[in-house]
DNA sequence: CTGAAAGCGCTTACAG
DNA sequence: CTGAAAGCGCTTACAG
């Protein structure tokens, strides 16, 4: 039941290099003629044969994601960005969320070498330039939230830094010295840049670090449940915490109130992600807003952009701005995005 | 920089032919000739080109995936359990988030076409088969979360009707006669067998059922909130609400909580889904467990079994149940699920 | 504007 | 166990 451009041909009448011409529109056709061929393949529900088509063009139109996994808010958020970009461009995405260590990392890749005319990255926890290496030079390769560095790759990232800064100076500003950090992984450069915010913002004030005050969580609710529970322990009580993540900053008010301990009154909290869930819990919890969607989107279209350049020209290292998003849980109500923002569609 | 079988054949001083069965290992090959290959093979970095052989197997060792969308929880957990086992299987996903109107979801099946060996289809808001017409009849398709009926692929499901009931079920038994719905969206069919479960628990028991206590959400955090908000105006106060999701549950408590009733002692809440978040919001919601990484996994292991059978056979239809995690929303202390869960690694 | 022909890189009967 | 040859379905200079 598989149509070849030759049936189409001889039920139009023309030849198979006509027909190709019809289907890539490269070169002018008569205007008849393309009817009869269009109609002809209409009929005959022709559809081109991708692999052929692939193996005389060396053309996918498929681009390669590499990401450590599926789940998990924000990487669906950019998935989504990425996959509304690509079916508006006419690509299809082939998806591996092998990134964990860069050996299966190294194997995903070279698994999809001659499917896809590039690769996105997003690797936060996994060092990106080894695995290029792996790739053919001619290979677009696009980086999504890599530290900037030396690479013949266009990079897109989120300012972390920059939004765990503003979060940390805002509760500097609101009189908080004694303001906790509950990092993430230190093998995930997400978490490394916001921590890296987070000492920025102290740095400027003259509010002194602590090291007491900082503990470590893996992104999730029960990581930032465990680490507040250690840093209660110590004794010496922040009044302020900043999470590096929603997740953990949820897991850290289900800690707090265990202990007894009021949010805000007693210790204000604020998180980084501004998923869906941060507005409903108790108190909504300030945060800071990543445009997730919007990187997936952007990291698409560079990737676009370096299939179509052949790897030529310069390549592009965009940085996207957070926003605050201020709520109940950090004590200033300056805001009113809380209570739940209501809908009147 | 592209080294075909060619150059290979020419390094080890054998036929391309030779090559290839070293490298599909489909026939016996001498041991010696082997170990030449495979080194030429190495030492050239050789890389089987994959259109040229799929042109030729017409097999393409890709698996399509159509879903709604790649953001949700839920989702990216079957997401994960199809990357998973894809891995394992030596396939790769092509997915795309179309299947949100009929005519976009074609539109990916026709672009996938030639590019997958088969599709697995996950439209819980779109009826699949009309889909399915789409596609050429030797295409192995498994369609994920499908009301049961007659087709010509295979079926694997969540119980949904099951769990709603075990819940619903378990709120009766103590005691509550007023169970209030927030059930999804009409259109969509998880939502539909929740419903259907929750009808069925009480047409068991003697409670009768009140359409003033159902209301529609759409499954966010913002939906339950505002389908909340509606009940609370009926005047007709439910003791007890199940929500179809645990967004929309979470919602509730929010709108609860805004309204300034108490849960469980006021009212009881339970959700469906039983995301991470669960156990960390106050109270900790009891909600109902769906293996959606196991769902995801079947369904990529019925593609497997489909393919080999070149369609033929029988269709297998699974349908995986769900299980009840009671914590602190409903009211009903049995489990030590809540406090939040310690890791002890 | 259109056709005949070569060729993309592989696999697989067919011989030996 | 191995090789020579045909062919998968397309695209693209090359002529006309």
């Amino acid at each position: 039941v598989k149509v070849t451009i030759k049936e189409v041909a001889q039920a139009a009448g023309v030849s198979p290099a006509t027909v190709s011409r019809v289907f890539n529109d490269t070169v002018p056709v008569d205007e008849e003629t393309r009817a009869r061929v269009l109609s002809a393949a209409a009929e005959l529900r022709y559809v081109p044969n991708a692999a052929a088509r692939s193996l005389i063009t060396s053309r996918t139109t498929t681009v390669g994601v590499l990401i450590p996994e599926l789940s998990g808010a924000f990487l669906s958020q950019v998935m989504l960005g990425l996959d509304n970009a690509a079916r508006r461009r006419g690509f299809h995405l082939l998806v591996s969320s092998a990134a964990r260590d860069s050996s299966s990392a190294t194997d995903a890749l070279r698994a999809m070498r001659g499917r896809v005319d590039g690769v996105i990255i997003i690797s936060p926890q996994l060092d990106p330039l080894p695995l290029l290496g792996e790739l053919p030079d001619e290979q677009a390769v696009v980086l999504v939230g890599t530290p900037e560095r030396q690479t013949s790759a266009a990079i897109v990232a989120i300012d972390n830094a920059g939004g765990a800064a503003a979060m940390v100076r805002h509760l500097v500003r609101h009189g908080h010295r004694r303001i906790a950090l509950i990092a993430g992984p230190e093998d995930d450069s997400d978490a490394r840049e916001r921590r890296q915010g987070y000492m920025t913002a102290l740095g400027e004030s003259d509010v002194a670090r602590d090291e007491n005050l900082e503990v470590r969580g893996d992104f999730t609710e029960d990581g930032g449940y465990e680490a507040t529970r250690r840093l209660l322990a110590t004794g010496s009580r922040p009044t302020a915490i900043f999470a590096a993540s929603d997740s953990m900053a949820i897991g850290a008010m289900s800690a707090l109130r265990e202990a007894q301990i009021a949010v805000p009154d007693e210790i204000a909290i604020a998180g980084f992600g501004d998923l869906p869930v941060a507005r409903h819990v108790d108190p909504s919890l300030s945060s800071v807003h990543v445009p997730s969607v919007e990187l997936g989107r952007l990291a698409l279209e560079r990737m676009v952009f370096a299939i179509a350049r052949q790897g030529q020209g310069a390549h592009t290292h965009d940085r996207l701005a957070c926003t605050l998003v201020l709520r109940n849980s950090c004590g200033v109500h300056e805001s009113n995005d809380a209570p739940p923002r209501r809908h009147h569609p």
